[in-house]
DNA sequence: AATATAGTTATCATTAATGATAACCATTTT
DNA sequence: AAAATGGTTATCATTAATGATAACTATATT
């Protein structure tokens, strides 16, 4: 992948993996218990996200949190 | 691993190999530059650490983001 | 044309991470 | 015994993540 920031490589993993799972941002945001427009961001990597919001992601898509990081 | 929260797990991480590469908090600290003190409450798991922290951190370990959560 | 779905962006309050300083404890070295 | 080393803890200011709301665009559906 790209030599972009660390935070764009994981929001198109979380990206590319629930687009694998067919959920909307909306339905991975609600399993995640928050709001779509926060998942907008983290997908677009406009945040640093923290380890315990990258666990919930993950749990939501039924995923190891390595994964997030297999660019 | 256990089952403790997942900053605890990566927190524990960090100092096995830390210790395995013969670091001091301190040395790690320095190469991170930022403060012993805020090496060890991220050894201890009393932070969430975002990931550019955990990047930081890995890059002065001289490993892959991914080490940090194979427990 | 109206409605619904999907995603983006701006904004705001609240919470917490980061970065730094300093005091402290324990162990080792001189 | 004093000094150095390694680590912990409390505290503080600053920055930024989180959580939420709302307005907006674009596309697809009825």
């Amino acid at each position: 992948m790209s030599d972009s920031k660390i935070q764009v490589k994981v929001g198109l993993q979380i990206q590319r993996i629930r687009e694998l799972k067919g959920l909307s941002q909306q339905d991975l945001a609600a399993k995640c218990n928050f709001e779509k427009s926060n998942m907008s961001r983290l997908e677009a990597g406009k945040v640093n996200p923290t380890i315990s919001t990258l666990e919930k992601v993950a749990s939501a898509l039924e995923i190891n949190i390595i994964e997030l990081f297999n660019f």
